[in-house]
DNA sequence: ATTTATCTTGACCGTTTGGTCAGGTTAAAA
DNA sequence: TTTTAACCTGACCAAACGGTCAAGATAAAT
């Protein structure tokens, strides 16, 4: 019979492996910001994720397999920030609005970027091959980008390595110092209204910087 | 008997417990560095360190008084980086300089640097004190006197804060994500000459971004 | 020469760790 | 209704963990 109980079809099963999988993500995401793939335990992320420890052994087969799980899940968030480098704008408006889709996407999701965050401090163990290709590629196209608008005289003529470096630890500090942030801020978080101020004076200074403004 | 084998004196015990101190205090501040404080060990340290185990716990009591006497020394470097923001030059030859003494110390201590990383991205637990006392204290004088620049027509009117975070996270970006700079750099560690240009080139976009080139 | 204080370390201990497993429940398929 | 496959979990385990300790080695003080 498939028009009964709640669930059409077999869906149900698949949604509740789907539903357990997410909040046990959810959780690990949490846990490993907190203190990296060494320091976070299993025991921690199923008490976050309100299930039995052996349940999350049940999904995910060991915290390694976990932990990659939740990599790949912060590296395809960040491709999205990536795209809003694609239009056929003009160099400020393309730059601006990546730093904005940095700093929006440090704020909507600072445990990824702690996560990332505790992976590369660490060395990059796990995401080296990662790094290597995708975004090594996505990064020497951009530099490509950026050394024609030199050559066009768009903009100064600065290492677009350099720049790109600044962008990444400018947008991903808001996340991944955030802690330190709040205590400079008189043990607040930066209010919305702080953060867009923080947004525009970043995208200010580097724009004025390569020459942009 | 003064004057007999090689220590001239009593100095000679303070000298091994110095000197026994500094190297497993060497050997923390690499592990911390790449495990944080959860994830290194204490087996690791001391094999690192080149003593037993027990050596380990015979100069510091426990693992948490090891990681507080590292996050001191870090804290302590970065005092004297901190001091090159005190001559009375103008504004350019001051931030210049800052931006270079920070970028030079992330270079020459990557480990400290690293350490400083994963004390704050999981919350900054031990040295929240530290941060909201003397770290605070320094920033705000700092953003007192860049606020004065601009008063003074010296410099763009830009948020201080933003603009110290942005110096804070590029100049340690170099250190704490070395890694992955490295694997943007065809699996090379940044050349004198790369990070020199490196270094220009974050003071130039940072000085033109205020308005003071 | 003897005492005293510090340094050194292999062996050990209780706890926490990632991971396993048997036995149960639930729901889709036959 | 019965069978089957997936989901669930308390109890358990070997290994690794931070830390202890007794007993010996070394060197300063008496």
């Amino acid at each position: 019979m498939t028009a009964s109980g709640r669930p059409a079809n077999s869906t149900h099963k698949a949604a509740i492996r789907q539903e357990n999988e997410a909040q046990i993500l959810a959780a690990a995401e949490r846990v490993f910001a907190d203190y990296g793939f060494k320091g976070a335990t299993t025991a921690r992320i199923a008490e976050v994720a309100n299930v039995p420890k052996a349940n999350v052994h049940y999904y995910f087969a060991t915290k390694e397999a976990l932990y990659r799980r939740v990599i790949e899940n912060v590296c395809s968030q960040w491709l999205e920030a990536a795209m809003t480098f694609e239009n056929t704008a003009n160099p400020a408006t393309i730059l601006r609005g990546y730093i904005e889709a940095k700093m929006d996407l440090s704020r909507s999701n600072p445990y990824g970027s702690r996560v990332w965050a505790h992976e590369i401090v660490r060395g990059a163990k796990f995401s080296s091959d990662y790094i290597s290709t995708t975004v090594k590629d996505w990064l020497d196209g951009r530099v490509r980008i950026i050394r024609r608008w030199i050559a066009e005289g768009k903009m100064d003529d600065v290492e677009p390595y350099s720049l790109m470096y600044m962008i990444f630890a400018t947008t991903q500090h808001y996340a991944d110092f955030s802690s330190q942030i709040e205590i400079f801020n008189d043990n607040q978080p930066l209010s919305d209204a702080q953060f867009a101020d923080a947004k525009e004076n970043v995208v200010r200074i580097i724009l004025r910087g390569v020459g942009l403004i």
